[in-house]
DNA sequence: GTTTTCATGTAACCCGTTACATGATTCA
DNA sequence: TGAATCATGTAACGGGTTACATGAAAAC
């Protein structure tokens, strides 16, 4: 019962979920896949997996596998430790999953839920989407008046950044509104979903994303 | 010696040395001018006082002030402890200021760095921000070999996210771009500084501001 | 055969928050 | 007079990192 992360356990259990894995594999994964918002220690995720294997989460499945199945099948190179998950475990995240309340849509967590969106039904994604829209909103107002009030008795570098930090906010805010608009737009299409779970799938169908691939061109003016 | 938190320990610096203030009230500045980037609690800030007064870099000043000149004069309602920078906090102070390490130029250290640099020189003022540029640059390199890599495995979802971290990132290195361009522009023009101080002020002049003023529109086209 | 990368762990520490305890001042 | 805000503090805990210790497999 020790260790409780809420989101590196999240996210820890979203990635087993996909295909079993290893520690140091996992940790690679944590830092690219759901990459730029957070980076986990080996000091951090392997206590972490050891507390969720205690809680019959995950099962270790060592090279001298006792379920037949050598892990050198999977990676290609002889891995130590195999961490699958319990159907308990799934159990576990398909109910973090369904979950979609006020800490889901602060920073940290944020972008964690949306990494597994894929994974959620529609209606969570809607709510966590527009709370996470409504606090940022929120947040602008606070910045508003805080600026408004002390706006004459900054120096010029003190009120840039503070604009430069409003304007960030406010560029998130027009990407959700993208996104939720997306996600109205796909409301009652059903389109196949690409990659549907064998059971107890809950998400609907992958929604709408604006669909505009590719990724940031790579030479932006300068 | 006890609890040094760096930023912390930093911005407290710097915010009393316009001006002395009690915990409170220096609170509320941290959360606000600061703001957005940190917000810290009176179990950070009321011990990390306490540790400045220890290293002699403050002085505390109570109600039956030693020193006459009571606090009431400085705010209005009667203050319990105020804090004054003393002349050894001072030079601490612009020693921090003058370094540029690559600390500098990380996530929470920017912020508080890029909100003192009206009173930072301007070669270190650029340092950490071309630093904090190339930091930037070398996190996008990663996240586009990253992605490259692993493009085709990743659902929508998860690509959106990769897609708008980096384009967040892209905008501050083109915000940092601009702000650098500005301090080359304003190298040998020699304006006069807007709020001069009295002594040892070693910033030199305010370089040049993107001068744009009145921070953000209200309504962006939603 | 040595270096690099893969792979697993632990103990000490750091920075910060939460929740609590306390009390003065202002405002309705 | 009672509620809200101002104001100062502390102890317990939380979540994470760093540095270290260890060793096997791959690459050169």
């Amino acid at each position: 019962m020790s260790r409780r992360s809420g989101i590196l356990e999240f996210a820890v259990l979203g990635l087993l979920r996909e295909s079993p894995m290893h520690g140091y594999e996992l940790r690679k994964r944590l830092n690219t896949s759901l990459g730029v918002f957070r980076a986990f220690s080996y000091g951090t995720l392997y206590p972490c997996l050891k507390a969720l294997v205690a809680n019959g989460w995950l099962v270790e499945e060592t090279s001298g596998a006792p379920d037949g199945v050598p892990a050198t099948a999977l990676t290609g190179r002889r891995a130590k430790i195999v961490y699958r998950l319990t159907p308990a475990g799934k159990e576990h995240f398909e109910e973090l999953l369904s979950h979609s309340g006020p800490d889901a849509w602060e920073d940290e967590h944020f972008g964690v839920r949306f990494a597994f969106f894929g994974q959620t039904s529609r209606d969570v994604r809607m709510r966590v989407l527009e709370g996470r829209r409504s606090r940022l909103e929120e947040r602008l107002e606070k910045m508003r008046t805080s600026l408004a009030r002390t706006r004459e008795r900054l120096d010029d570098y003190t009120l840039e950044l503070q604009r430069h930090g409003m304007e960030s906010v406010e560029r998130e805010v027009r990407w959700l509104n993208e996104l939720i608009e997306s996600e109205r737009a796909g409301r009652e299409q059903r389109t196949s979903d690409p990659a549907a779970q064998d059971e107890s799938n809950q998400s609907g169908d992958a929604g709408g994303l604006p669909r505009r691939r590719g990724g940031s061109r790579p030479d932006p003016s300068e």
